[in-house]
DNA sequence: GTCTATACCCCGATAGAC
DNA sequence: GTCTATCGGGGTATAGAC
């Protein structure tokens, strides 16, 4: 009886499954907008009905493929962190026996870059998640949370560095109401940083995705060419201006 | 006979008219990808095939609507720049006699307000040009001047700070494919700037329409509340990191 | 849980009368 | 330049048999 359970529901999970991954790729094709359950079932050789049986509605196959890519674009960026205990992409840590820990300029730089990859190599599940929003589409609760953890990858990165105490701290005043703003959302998050470094985070946050975006919706067409040199050399500088700091022993 | 045609003229200027504003609400409520010529002719009170008349093909539609919007934001840009010899929207120019010229850190702010501005007012039109791009829509090569008209008003800012004298570049080594990559733009430009500012103008650019898009898809949902102070914060902030410099003057 | 069938909609584009 | 009619597709969602 448990036995037939499970096979039922492993079948379950493998024709759910099936289903995302055909809609991903009609996803390509088409776009968000136009995905359409009939095309899925007809792709997989089910009736339209019985797609109803898995997801019962459009939206909440929508919903599937959003929270699928913000844990994916999520896990993307904390693996190319080569300042966590994971492996990672392995960067170019120095050589020897002790190797030397990555300075947080680097570790910043390639999180971004973890991230641009993740897009590049998806880029209509990046649409779906930083593009136009879907007409008629409403997002429920759940994604919000999945939606932070790119932001959270970064935050760490700074997070160490403050914890250093090697965070310079950006200069000039902070306008009060944007401090208020950032010390609520710190609070929510469980932060504890300098107001003036978090409102730098949360700017340069999206101005990353502003960097992502332009490349992959094609205004960098003719514009910018050498666009790893670029995108590198462009995060490098919003490290800067969340007051990480490189090091002597950095890459320029 | 030339006043027939001329009232010919007129009536099919208008009626061209009549379909892009149509088309324009439609795109609000069902997104560029839907876009449908049969209900544009439904509300005009037109059969479908004569719209035919006006705009060949769905794509002709959209792309009229493309370039329009590309006008209207660069439009809205270059009226938003306090420094140049409309009017403007007037800012905060200091009263008396002769009035002081604004700074170049206030023009930069006001420009960027600009477009924000226009964004925040025609939402959909700018996911139409900055969004997701439609699928299976190829955009002509004429759509690529207009698209530059906001750059254009941003460069002409620093391009007068750099005419007077004082801009900062920014520091750190400039990577060489960048530097060729700048160069050549800005041979095409026709524009005299340290390769070292274009590249900053150029990454800045995105960043730019990175924090709109945030703000304009509901990635700043339950995170930044206090959106007017903290765009002007963060653009502020912009434009020191392409070397304007704030004067004694300028608000804080 | 899958199927067929169905109700009731939508679309782009074209042909040919007026 | 507008119309009706048409071709040949497309869609969401449900009902009811198996």
């Amino acid at each position: 009886m448990t036995a037939i359970r499970g096979a039922r529901e492993r079948a379950r999970s493998e024709i759910t499954a099936a289903i995302k991954d055909e809609a991903r790729t009609q996803l390509a094709a088409e776009g968000a907008a136009k995905l359409s359950l009939r095309a899925v079932a007809r792709a997989l050789g089910m009736a339209s009905s019985a797609l109803y049986r898995y997801f019962p509605s459009r939206d909440e196959l929508l919903t599937a493929l959003i929270l699928d890519a913000y844990h994916a674009i999520g896990a993307a960026a904390e693996a190319a962190d080569p300042g966590t205990a994971g492996v990672g992409t392995g960067g170019s840590a120095a050589p020897g026996g002790t190797a030397a820990a990555p300075g947080y300029v680097e570790r910043w730089v390639a999180v971004c870059g973890g991230v641009r990859a993740w897009a590049l190599a998806h880029p209509h599940e990046y649409a779906l998640l930083y593009g136009t929003p879907v007409p008629g589409y409403h997002a429920p609760q759940t994604t919000t949370a999945p939606a932070g953890r790119v932001a959270r990858a970064l935050i760490a990165v700074v997070g160490d560095a403050h914890a250093a105490g090697v965070l310079h701290e950006p200069p000039g005043p902070l306008p009060e109401e944007v401090a208020a703003d950032v010390r609520a959302l710190m609070a929510e998050l469980d932060i504890a940083l300098p107001a003036s470094v978090m409102a730098a985070l949360v700017a340069t946050w999206a101005q990353l995705f502003g960097l992502i975006s332009f490349e992959l919706f094609g205004q960098f067409h003719r514009v910018v060419e050498g666009r790893d040199t670029f995108f590198a050399h462009a995060t490098r500088r919003l490290a800067e201006g969340v007051g990480l700091v490189a090091e002597p022993g950095d890459a320029a």
